[in-house]
DNA sequence: GTCTATATAGAGATAGAC
DNA sequence: GTCTATCTCTATATAGAC
């Protein structure tokens, strides 16, 4: 029985405790209760907190757009694309009381090291800019319909959708969720 | 000299410490550097971080609450309170690196005591509230038109703001800010 | 109301055995 | 790759003098 895997259930758990808590509410003890393993061995695969988030942040980002990609290049139409995408972030809130990673770690920005925030940056660029190509193609088979700029209202639903996962959770109404997104469709179509 | 303002000045910088760097990247330490008196004089005041949050989350809400009732009361136009409202969560964000103090506790609510959480969720209600009374005044000056729901719209614009602050200041740029902020009002007038 | 000193717990991290 | 033991630092909190 390997215990290979051992580098990847850290990931994940240190992924779901920041989802809850915030990266100063993630330690390697909350880390060592969940996967079963000493503090030491944690370090063993990330020898520093830092290091440990940077990889997370790569992971997760890879895990992410892989996801995304595949709504990209699929045959639906854009407004479809946009509600898959929506729903991404939908899952992440429902059931668990998780947040989208970049978007807590976007909170406590100031106490992460240069590489993770420049991790978390280019996530917020390819979100807007994701966005903006399903728009735009939006606009192009006339099923999305944008008054002003269409850069800009990508911003706006990225922002719009990292903002209702915080206060939709703390709300404890996924239906809050629910709502600004129905919300949203009403205004660009 | 009296030393009775101590107590605001540990407010003060709980809140600004808060705001950059979350509750859990503000500790006595740090506010005793700042404010020149020792960890233990803060007990004296807030005999646990716990009671330091709650007090400081009256106060902000009590603050920043006094502030959107003056707009709110004014004689302005909606379109204008809604600009004077939404002033507010800019002035925050530009040049010293802050967010709302809700909105980076509401990242981190897991952490937090029940009593700050109720606080928090109460500033997002009676945001929500303000908002819709303002667009419910703009839509019969004619100042303000909405398509779809009035009161999804005022919960869409609060998680906005709350979101643009975070995404904004982590991409080190105001004009994002203000970019989302004229996306907005192209949507709704 | 302020201070110094201290208690206690938890954090991140390292050494060295298996 | 995992463990126990340990180091160092910082955290919250308290005791007691001034």
């Amino acid at each position: 029985m390997s215990k290979t895997n051992n580098k990847q259930k850290i990931l994940d758990a240190a992924q779901e405790l920041i989802q809850k808590f915030g990266a100063n509410g993630m330690s390697y003890n909350s880390i060592s209760k969940i996967v079963g393993i000493s503090r030491a061995s944690i370090h063993h695969h990330f020898p520093t907190k830092e290091k440990l988030i940077e990889e997370l942040l790569h992971s997760y980002s890879e895990f992410f757009f892989n996801k995304v990609d595949a709504i990209l290049h699929s045959q639906l139409k854009a407004s479809e694309k946009l509600d898959e995408y929506i729903s991404l972030f939908e899952l992440t809130l429902r059931g668990e009381e998780k947040i989208c990673l970049c978007g807590i770690l976007g909170a406590e920005l100031a106490t992460l090291d240069i590489l993770a925030v420049e991790i978390i940056r280019n996530f917020y660029r390819k979100n807007e800019d994701i966005l903006f190509k399903i728009l735009d193609q939006g606009e192009k088979q006339n099923c999305i319909s944008i008054v002003g700029d269409t850069k800009n209202t990508a911003a706006l639903i990225f922002s719009l959708l990292e903002g209702a996962m915080v206060t939709s959770r703390a709300l404890g109404d996924i239906n809050h969720f629910q709502k600004i997104v129905s919300q949203l469709k009403n205004l660009i179509k």
